[in-house]
Formats: structure tokens, C-alpha cells, sequence
DNA sequence: TTGAAAGCGCTAACAG
DNA sequence: CTGTTAGCGCTTTCAA
């Protein structure tokens, strides 16, 4: 701020009348004369006079910031994600603070930390990929500062959260490959302590039951969540005396690994083994074939997010809610066997 | 902030001292009593003391926030840039506020409003797509608070800012396509108010010249950065009489959108249509066939874009650097013929 | 209808 | 070595 701002105060003097007397002809005091309304608003206008938010802040202990913790900001999920919390943040003249954690768990503590000594009045968080205790959030649980997890979450009878309907849409990708012929079915998965892991293998769990498929260890090969981890993983399902006709993959990176990688074996997509992912739409259809998947309403899970965050703020001791988005399972040429 | 943070009053008459020499003792201030600055310090750790920045930035009129301005969010070019943006200013202790315009230039104007009445030290702003006249950014001009523009840039002669070798790149993927037996090369562009419109154009056509090819006015197509404009551009391409042998797309939407027609079309990649466009390595090697691109260093160009705000805060009146990043062409299938 | 004063949390100049 | 005071920009009693 070169050039400062103009204050309350030198509107005052400008008009030889006292600072309060500003302040309360700028906000339509009653008790205040129309003349003097008058001349303040227009030379303020004319002076182009803004509140200054750090003093209101001060005053009022507020900031109308909103941290937000991603574990990276160039995954089309969490940008996406993110412009539904832009979204419905700027709707309540809020500003959103970025932090991003690059899954690391020292970074999201660290994170956690820094916003809320910027006094952010809150948290919207998406846990990284190495978290796996959570006592990095009691301060907020504890003095009741609003937080909402989505996507990856913890906490949930204490913290409020979205998260796709993860168990329902793997469950149905396990039929939909039944019901393309396929009997070998395979599923790639992430770190175990994360929420999104368990319930989507919930879900390849409960699909295998209800297609009578009994289940197979070696048909679960596990990732963090990097392309080369994925490769390897996908490799060792490839290399089976027995290979998969079928591979689920948790998300997007480990989907588009998988592809490169069977390619690789020479094998054919979907004839030798069907795929499926969790990813956008953008991605599924640029690639060859054209990649069957699960989307995530993404940016209405953001507005959602900072829905509930606004909730939280006007009641802070609410019981917490989760909210499931609804998946939809986009058929395309992948997994396409009849 | 549902329960008050801790502040340097609360620790003072805890310790039955003033202020001042809380405060002084936590930032060890040399004419204050050891004995003092560990009493003090103990306290401030155990109550979790930090310093309120509000009233910090309050005395210091300085609020350590960067407003961040782009077209969108879900780019990977505009991620990627401002998690270069997000790392320089974490180490300088800066957070950043983001806005995006949603390619709008009213919402462009509105955010360069709001986020100077936030207070923020300055702003880092990538241009939308309807931008045409830059007289909102008058008041960082004349104020001289800091302003650096990246990528789609304006008033360079006033305004730092960080770009790709544009010209330069361009001309090269047309020597490219040239070498690779093309003698219809065709270029779609984007809008022609746009920085990177012109100077990518301009390096089209020296391109031409540098391999002796005639300048066919028919050659060249224009659309809005919209998948569906750069879709019907591409289909007149493919309509004229004697279609273009070779396509080179501004970016990533356009190109994207450009392969899709021209497998519509019937046409061969790169047998039929050789294809070239702007875009990151993800993208490029998930499709089919693999596409040939000018990749940007689009985290450089963030953390230059910050570094290059630094710079002017320290010195706001230094005569404005242009950045001119090198991209390369990476060649992959899409344009291979020989 | 308007003004004076206190206070939000902090630092710095000035006293002692 | 420590305390007092003023002030950053604003709202809000309390007085006039």
C-alpha cells in the first residue's frame, strides 16, 4: 500500500467534523442530518474512500478469511473444488487463503498452524496423502473455530464433511464389470488409512459379493498415490500368471498410469482388461479409448463445503452434518466388452 | 475466532508487567532483563501467544497478502502458475488471495476493486480473455502498488511482467512441421487483442517465411478459447477444398478440441492433419496419438511472476523487467512424418 | 444532531 | 530495565 488509503479521519478533517460523525453518516445513522449524510457519502465517493478491513477485523474479531488446506492445487479435483468454495465464499463477501500440503503431513500441520495465526475463522481441508493422526485439528474442535474436511476426512462425529458416495460408486463399477464379462477384477487402492481407501474398497468388496465373485488378495494391489507407484502396482497385477480382465483405480493419476502401463504389456483396453476410474470428464475423453469413469460433482462439492463452513460459522456447536455427493457412473468405451 | 486468541495484554497482566515489556521481551529486545525475556517467553509458549496480524498490519499498513488474479481455476496452466506464485510468497512470508475472472472482464474489473479494498500489497494478474482496456489497472499504476502481469500481459512499458518466448515458439513449430514434409500449415488463434494471440502469430508467420512457404490467409482461424469455438474452427479448416496438412493450436482447449474434429472428420493424425499445440506433459501423453507441444515452465513462471513482486515492493518505481521464459518443443507422434 | 473517549492488539518514542 | 503514551482505522457508548 504505497500511497495510503484514505481514513475516516481525513474525510473528517476535510469537512471539519469529527470522525464519528463520519462514520455514522457513511452507514445511514439514523440520528444524523441528511444535509451532513449527503456531504460525507459524496465525498467519500469522490475521495474514493473503502473501509479498511484490518481495523474492522480488529474491532470486531473477524477477517472473512477462510483457510483452505489441499494436498496440491493443480489436480483438476482440487481446483475444481476449490472454485465451488471461491464461489459461494465470494457470495458471502468472503476471501479464501490457499495453502497447499503436497500430501505431506508435516506441511498440513504447518498449514493448520499458519492460517489460523493469520486468523482465518476457519478451515476447509482436504487431508494429504501422509496424514494419518489427526491432533493437529483440536485446537480448532476445541475453541469451536469452524472446520469442514471433504474428499479425504476424519473426525466425521465431530467435524462436519462432504464426500462422494465412494462405497456406492465402487460397488456399482465392480457389477458394471460383471456385467461386461468380466471375472477377474481387480482394484488399486491407496494409502489404507485414508477414508477415501477404505470405503471405495468397501464398495469393490460388497460389488464382488453381490456378483457372487469370491474375492482374491492378489487382485488388490495398493499405491501412495504417485504415477510411478501406480505403474508398479499395475504392473504387478499385469504380471499374474493369471492377469486381470478387469482394473478399478482410485483416482485419476493411478487410472492414467495403469492405462500407459498395460498399453505397455501389449495388452488391449477393454478386450484384455476393462478399466474404469474415478476422474473428470475432460480427461476420460481426451484419452484412446475413451476411459469409463466416475465423476464427482467437484465444484458443487466446494459450494457444498463452504456451505456447510457458513453454517458452522452462524453455529459453531451444531451437531455436524456430512453430506454425500452423488456419483454417476459415465459409461464409455474402456470398459465396453458387449 | 470463537474464543479469543491470547494477546500481548493478556500475557502482561498474567505477569503483572506493561505491554510494552511483554512485548518487548518476546522479541528479545536488548534492554530488557534475561530473567524477564525467559518469564515471558515460557508464558507466551504456554498460552500459545501469537501475534495478531491484524493489528499488526494495522500499524504497519502492510497486510503481507498478494491478490492473485486469473482467467480460471481449473486450467492446469493457471494452477500450475500460482503454486509458483503460493511457494515464492510462502517463503516470504506472504500468503496469497485468489481471485479468478472467469475469462470476464466485468468480473476482472470487480476483483481488482475488491481485492485493493482488502488491502492486499499488490496484485499478480493474468488477463481475461475479454480484456481489452486496461484503465482498471490506473490506480496501481499511479499509485504505485505493485502490479505484475504473466502470460496475457499489457502495458508492458509500466508494468512487469513474466512471458513465454511466444514469438519465438511459435516459429519454431512451424519450421517443425515444415521439416516434417508440411506445406499447409495452419494456425488457430485466439482472440487478437490478446498478448500471446499476436506475438504466437506473428512467430507463425515468420515461420512461414523462414521455410519460403506463401502466407493463405485461409490458413489461419480465430475463435474464442471455448472448446466449442475451437471445434467449429477446426471444422472450417477441414471444410476448406485443400485442407491444412498440418494444425497449430494456441493451447491446450484448442488443440484438444482440434484432435477431436479431426478424428471426426475421418482424418489421420499426423498422416493426414499434423497437429502441434501449447500444453504441459500430462495432457500430452494420455492422448492418442501422443501430441507434440510447446511446453511452458509454468511453476517458473509463477515463482518468477512473484519474484519479479518482491522486487517492486522493495523498489516500486524501478523501470518495469519483462520476463521472457524459454518453452521447448517436445516432439511426440502427433507430428512425426518422417 | 454531533462530539469526545475508550478500546480492538500492537509498536515505538519518550520518560523515568 | 520498565512503564506511559500516542496512534494505526474503526465503532460504540456516553455526554453535550
Amino acid at each position: 500500500m504505497a500511497k495510503r488509503h484514505v481514513s475516516l479521519k481525513d474525510l473528517a478533517t476535510e469537512l471539519n467534523v469529527s470522525i464519528s460523525t463520519v462514520s455514522r453518516a457513511l452507514r445511514n445513522h439514523p440520528e444524523i442530518s441528511q444535509e451532513m449524510v449527503r456531504k460525507v457519502q459524496d465525498l467519500a465517493r469522490a475521495r474514493n474512500y473503502t473501509p479498511n478491513p484490518l481495523a474492522m477485523g480488529l474491532l470486531r474479531q473477524e477477517t472473512r478469511m477462510i483457510g483452505v488446506i489441499v494436498p496440491d492445487l493443480v489436480t483438476h479435483f482440487f481446483s475444481s473444488v476449490i472454485s465451488g468454495i471461491e464461489y459461494v465464499a465470494k457470495q458471502n463477501g468472503y476471501y479464501i487463503l490457499i495453502s497447499s500440503s503436497s500430501e505431506s503431513y508435516d506441511k498440513e500441520v504447518e498449514s493448520v498452524r499458519n492460517l489460523l495465526n493469520t486468523r482465518v475463522e476457519g478451515l476447509i481441508v482436504c487431508l494429504s496423502q501422509e496424514t494419518s493422526t489427526y491432533e493437529h485439528f483440536d485446537v480448532l474442535v476445541n475453541y469451536e473455530i469452524p472446520l469442514v474436511f471433504f474428499d479425504r476426512v476424519c473426525r466425521s462425529d465431530e467435524v462436519p464433511s462432504v464426500v462422494a458416495d465412494n462405497t456406492e460408486a465402487a460397488r456399482q463399477v465392480t457389477r458394471h464389470f460383471y456385467e461386461n464379462g468380466c471375472r477377474r477384477i481387480a482394484y488399486i487402492n491407496g494409502p489404507a488409512h485414508l477414508s477415501i481407501s477404505k470405503l471405495r474398497y468397501e464398495g469393490y468388496l460388497q460389488g464382488l459379493k453381490d456378483c457372487h465373485l469370491s474375492f482374491d488378495e492378489e487382485l488388490v494391489a495398493q499405491c501412495n498415490l504417485s504415477p510411478e507407484d501406480a505403474s508398479k502396482a499395475t504392473r504387478k497385477l499385469l504380471r499374474l500368471k493369471n492377469h486381470p480382465d478387469a482394473i478399478f483405480g482410485i483416482n485419476d493419476t493411478v487410472i492414467f498410469a495403469a492405462m500407459r502401463e498395460i498399453k505397455q504389456f501389449g495388452l488391449i483396453i477393454p478386450t484384455d482388461v476393462a478399466l474404469v476410474g474415478f476422474t473428470g470428464e475432460f480427461h476420460s475423453t481426451v484419452v484412446e479409448p475413451s476411459l469409463t469413469s466416475v465423476t464427482h460433482p467437484t465444484f458443487e462439492m466446494g459450494k457444498e463445503a463452504a456451505r456447510l463452513f457458513f453454517e458452522r460459522i452462524k453455529n459453531p456447536t451444531a451437531p455436524p452434518q456430512q453430506i454425500v455427493m452423488e456419483t454417476s457412473l459415465v459409461i464409455r468405451n474402456s470398459s465396453k466388452r458387449k
